[in-house]
RNA sequence: GGGGGAGUGCCCGAGUGGCCAAUGGGAGCGGGCUGUAAACCCGUCGGCUUAGCCUACGUAGGUUCAAAUCCUGCCUCCCCCA
């Protein structure tokens, strides 16, 4: 593919590339040199459980390989045991190696899902390789080429610097060893989230003063996550995980808002595809014209992105039964489907008193369908309870065997009774 | 060490003797609208087979016919001074 058409998938969607028109000389020079470029990614396996917003440099790791480019995958092993300071107001916890190997272990199970596997066009080093023999000679001799007043021009160093927190000296080493990462490898082009700006130029710096011609930083937006506001965090409670179940997977991913503020009234769906998906900018125009005009419903279009999110962690027949299981949930109301998805319980103590008829708030506590009874009361009186499909206003009921429960729109059981 | 202030329901936060299960907002829940959503509207939002009862305003006591509200001890947190 000639330059230009790469160039314009590559800078689809990211947030920054520095130098501006670094990723363009690199392409060009790789094209005349019939050598494809190397692209890196580094990862640090501190965290255990990813989401979607950590598929995003993964998703354009990606690209570079279907243009012919090679991704290095740098598994932080080493870095993960200092743990990087950036957005950060407090020093991280060290990590134990068992933990680092088994954050390493679903981090490469995830990332094969995404990238492609051939052997010309990926390769993942482990940054221990080189790192944990550094001795503390070529250790000063590395640290010699950065000053302090430039590391702690940093905001994040800056900020707790003033507040008078502490900052480990090894922090200040994170971005050294960063850097070191892009020398060891001779990278050319590496990816990160806009947070990691710093550290991405720390990387050409180094590669600098070692006469290596200097890697293009390129930086991509965070994901915003379910809520299409806050980026996707565990901790906002937003994020989607990749190893969720696929219902909920696909479920998570229809719920994100079609709209982020102030950005077009599809803007979100779009960014999804763009960067969630890793879908190239042709198809993400076509999607955005088609729902500009009517052409494609916003739910559709969710769907088939849910759909193809779904499939690349979980597969196809997994992202096919999720998307079945969504629109039996949501979309046909009949009592049929309801009890096709509902799950099956069976109470251990019979509710039904002599004359057959029992008191639903206990049932629907027991059921763990409702926190108290007189919230469950509270659902009835509401006309919220559905009991066989039939709206149920009344307390106390005459009960059969077995009977589905529904209530509100996703909560639904069948209950069995002991008879 | 000295001085000052604060602790209220899931969260924020009103309430300073009876009308307080406690204003208001947020979250949650049910209903409506819809696209499954967002926004919006209505309702609900301690527990309990609920015209009532029980438990609750940091904690333990006390005053009172009556306490989230007054008094005392204790615990916790914040601020100022040293």
């Amino acid at each position: 593919m000639n330059a230009k058409d790469q160039i314009d998938i590559l800078s689809a969607g990211v947030a920054e590339i520095l130098p501006a028109e670094g990723l363009k000389k690199k392409i060009l020079k790789a094209e005349k040199r019939k050598r494809p470029l190397i692209v890196k990614l580094g990862v640090d396996p501190t965290a255990p459980d990813l989401h979607l917003g950590h598929a995003v440099p993964l998703r354009k790791l990606r690209q570079f390989q279907d243009l012919g480019h090679k991704a290095v995958l740098i598994i932080g092993d080493f870095t993960a045991r200092v743990g990087d300071p950036s957005g950060r107001s407090v020093t991280r916890p060290a990590l134990t190696t068992d933990q680092v190997k088994a954050n390493a272990k679903t981090y490469t199970d995830q990332a094969f899902k995404i990238l492609d596997d051939d052997p010309d066009k990926l390769e993942i080093r482990y940054n221990s390789t080189w790192l944990a023999s550094l001795d503390f000679a070529r250790l000063l001799e590395l640290t010699s080429r950065f000053t302090v007043a430039g590391l702690l021009v940093r905001d994040d160093f800056m900020k707790r610097y003033k507040a008078e927190q502490m900052i480990g000296l090894h922090e200040f080493l994170y971005p050294v060893m960063q850097a070191y990462d892009s020398v060891e490898i001779n990278a050319d082009v590496e990816l990160g989230g806009t947070d990691q700006k710093f550290n991405l130029l720390a990387g050409r710096q180094l590669q600098e003063k070692y006469e290596l011609e200097p890697q293009v930083a390129l930086t991509l937006p965070l994901l915003e996550g379910t809520d299409g506001a806050k980026k996707m965090s565990k901790s906002y409670d937003n994020h989607i995980g990749l190893t969720f179940e696929a219902a909920d997977m696909f479920g998570k991913v229809m719920s994100i808002p079609d709209e982020a503020a102030g950005q077009g009234r599809f803007s979100m769906i779009t960014k999804y595809y763009q960067l969630a998906l890793g879908s190239l900018p042709d198809e993400v125009a076509s999607i955005e014209a088609k729902l500009e005009s009517g052409e494609l419903h916003p739910r559709d279009a969710k769907s088939q992105l849910s759909w193809q999110i779904v499939s690349t962690y979980l597969g196809e027949k997994a992202a096919e039964d999720a998307k079945a299981d969504f629109e039996a949930r949501f979309k046909v109301k009949d009592k049929d489907s309801a009890l096709q998805i509902a799950d099956k319980m069976k109470l251990s103590k019979d509710p039904r008193k002599p004359d057959g008829t029992a008191y639903l708030p206990h049932v629907l506590k027991e059921a763990g369908l409702v926190s108290s009874s007189s919230e469950g009361r509270r659902v009835i009186e509401q006309g919220g309870l559905r009991v066989d499909g039939e709206l149920e206003g009344n307390l106390e009921v005459r009960l059969g065997d077995e009977f589905l429960i529904e209530i509100g729109k996703r909560k639904k059981k069948i209950i069995t009774l002991p008879s």
